[in-house]
DNA sequence: CACCTTAGTTGACAGACGTCTACTAACGGT
DNA sequence: ACCGTTAGTAGACGTCTGTCAACTAAGGTG
């Protein structure tokens, strides 16, 4: 110990938050130790778990924070086709899911099951459904409709999208375009889709 | 130690599974230690771990004994309408989850981001897919198309699935006719159902 | 029956998460 | 300037997973 720093919780909180991100973006879940996240942030162990109850938590926090930041910067183009909008969307995406790369997988595999971390996805979910939803426009049955379909299809994305990050089985390119074409697949029959 | 047993090691084998079995279906993951498999079977934990390396090894064996015995009872009915050979798997499948309660959820959650895990739960779609589609008998451009869909839909069930077994946030049949009624109102414009 | 292969035991250890208690020192208010 | 609140430390402890080395004994075979 050289000086200790005195902080406000709050700015403390944060800090913790940013030294996690970097270290879960950097290498897998289970490789990140409390240990490590203490002494990077140059605290006690006993400090980080004081400000988050578990590992879990803190890993929850921090994938909270990214996955908001993703829904705040993707904004969709009200000009262009529904076509492009959903392209982009998910270019969007892909890039996120890149970018965080160990972050997500953490989030989708090592703790899928995790309460707080499902309820975070489940939240970005619709979260992204409803702008799908709202970017149709359609109204009453068929948006419940296309609500019901958009769901089934995010978790296909999902999924795929967690898959090609582990195994990067085809291009990106080709990731969106089946994603793409999955959607337009089983949208168009219902409904004029461009 | 009354009198140790010295057993062929395939026999072991099975009593350890089964001994797994029960233990994984009576409570959740976390909660099953290898030291009560071990007691239960009434060896050592170490010979415990000679026969499966890991916990997850031994669950992934445990569960691919229960997803295997379920893919083997469950045979269609080719007599009947899709809607009844659909609704009479969906039912088939509900039950198997209600049983298998806790390992289901495991293998769900706790687990979900196991490799081995997911290449049992990839596999066991991927025959019921094989098997729906057989059962529709469609062909080549229309068998893909809804291979595609079938897939999605599998997802949206066993998601839906697993969080009614956490959360009950309904009734069993309300569950049942939701997953059939997303089917038809995907399928429904693509093909003829029924 | 004696022997030998190999199934099985024992106990100690390392690593990681999480808990707890007693201690220390930074900083804001009077 | 001091002093109390409370952020922060030190470090020992318990639990569970997984590893290892040294030992023991069942039971088929010559």
């Amino acid at each position: 110990m050289s000086t200790r720093r005195r902080l406000d919780p709050a700015q403390r909180r944060t800090e913790l938050l940013d030294t996690g991100a970097r270290l879960f973006a950097a290498r897998p879940y289970e490789d990140v130790l409390m240990e490590d996240v203490a002494e990077q942030a140059g605290i006690s162990r006993a400090l980080l778990y004081r400000y988050f109850p578990s590992k879990r938590d803190l890993f929850a926090a921090v994938y909270r924070q990214a996955a908001d930041r993703l829904l705040g910067e993707a904004t969709f183009d009200p000009a262009g086709s529904l076509t492009e909008q959903v392209s982009a969307a998910l270019d969007a995406h892909i890039d996120y899911f890149v970018a965080n790369r160990n972050t997500v997988l953490a989030a989708n595999r090592s703790l899928a099951g995790d309460r707080v971390i499902q309820t975070i996805i489940d939240e970005e979910c619709a979260a992204l459904q409803q702008r799908l939803l709202d970017a149709t426009g359609f109204e009453n049955r068929t948006r419940d409709l296309v609500a019901a379909v958009l769901m089934s299809w995010l978790m296909f994305v999902r999924t795929l999208c967690v898959d090609w990050l582990a195994n990067r089985t085809c291009s990106r390119e080709e990731l969106r375009d089946i994603c793409l074409g999955a959607l337009r697949g089983a949208l168009n029959p219902v409904v004029r889709f461009d």
